[in-house]
DNA sequence: TACTGTGGGTGACTTGAGTCACCTTTATTG
DNA sequence: CAATAAAGGTGACTCAAGTCACCCACAGTA
């Protein structure tokens, strides 16, 4: 299945900004690794190889906190690189953060060996590394903003937006104490608030699941 | 004052890394900007012609709430650079946080234009914007442990560590609403938590500044 | 069908932190 | 020196959010 094809096909659909040599190249050393649902990319710890593209599925980054908390940053999307991973990489540097795949996911990975040569020698990898550094610190930064500004109530409003649109769906799959879990929360705080969404008809609320109204 | 050899003698001495080409080129297309006493560098919504790389002072970062709250994320030194101003002014983007000098501070300012000759041209500007990114992305990861995971008390720990590491000096001329204002909360809440760290011996507490003693 | 595990609901309680009102101390300045 | 402003202290209150205990509903399975 991951013949040269294949990742050809990817390539050109999900970086269609990339020049054709650059593309050859990562054809030429790039390799497919496949996840399972629920499967870990990265572990806060671990050492940085090499760089990841996702091609497929969608990846949520979580910060762990001291004592085994899990809190949630954000997707990464087909299309999307991890940009600690370019960072660390050319640093011989250690994660600080654990990547898990949702569903599950495809990654393209780079041999670290190549970063400075792909940054000197194609621009549109220049700009697709910077365009990274950059979208990923205001996502952080809009983090930031939530947990240090806003009450819980409206960063629940905002989990579940960011869930609605980066998963392209109204019905969202999620139980009530991962939610908890990714806003660093408990689930009767979560179910309660929940509750007066759903009052004020902002979700319909089934098992297993939340329709997203707003 | 601000003479070429001057320029060249912070260069040699902040930034010792960097190429003979590259600290020449530095010097012949940088400008010496300076800033008094609690003026901004940057402004949120500003829109960025240069890069920065702050030679004098310490210059502190902010995040600023819809309701014009302000939330302290990091100081820069000699040395470092604005990681947004690099990013950002590559593509031309507006700031998302608030820069101020603490005490007066000067910064070197490259013009945008110039950032893809020296990043192509000169690896150790390249090791060096990777570094800003990696260190300043890290800060960040660090501030939303603090405000995910932790409670006030240990968040004002914290807070008065860096304050002391950063500005090197356990006297630190800072009042109580001061730090409120930084954290996000109130001045009440702050005095208590002080006094409580004042009956552990962890710090001592003067008008006007705060002795830190661990 | 009865058993069991998971998801979710709910009332009662606790607590960290923000707010309010009002006070004292200290430094500055006309 | 009196007036004023800023820094800091303190008790009382409020409230969001976390915790505890216990409940029910539903699905899978023995």
């Amino acid at each position: 299945m991951n013949t040269d094809n294949n990742l050809q096909n990817y390539i050109d659909k999900l970086f269609p900004q990339f020049e054709p040599a650059l593309k050859q190249v990562l054809i030429e050393s790039g390799s497919i690794k496949s996840f399972e649902d629920g499967e870990m990319l990265m572990q806060t710890g671990q050492n940085m190889r090499s760089t990841m593209l996702i091609i497929e599925g969608v990846v949520k980054l979580y910060r762990e906190g001291e004592d085994g908390n899990e809190f949630f940053m954000y997707y990464l999307q087909p299309g999307d690189a991890c940009a600690l991973s370019m960072i660390c990489a050319t640093k011989q540097e250690t994660s600080q953060v654990m990547a898990k795949a949702v569903d599950s996911a495809k990654g393209l990975l780079i041999p670290i060996s190549l970063m400075d040569t792909l940054m000197k020698e194609y621009k549109s990898w220049y700009y697709f590394v910077l365009e990274t550094y950059r979208s990923r610190f205001e996502e952080l930064l809009s983090v930031i903003d939530n947990i240090a500004f806003k009450s819980m109530d409206e960063r629940l409003d905002f989990y579940l937006k960011k869930l609605y649109r980066d998963l392209n769906n109204r019905m969202l799959t999620i139980t009530h104490s991962q939610i908890a879990n990714d806003l660093n929360s408990s689930r009767e705080v979560i179910s309660r608030l929940l509750k007066k969404m759903e009052q004020r008809g902002e979700v319909a609320l089934y098992r297993n699941y939340i329709e997203y109204l707003k």
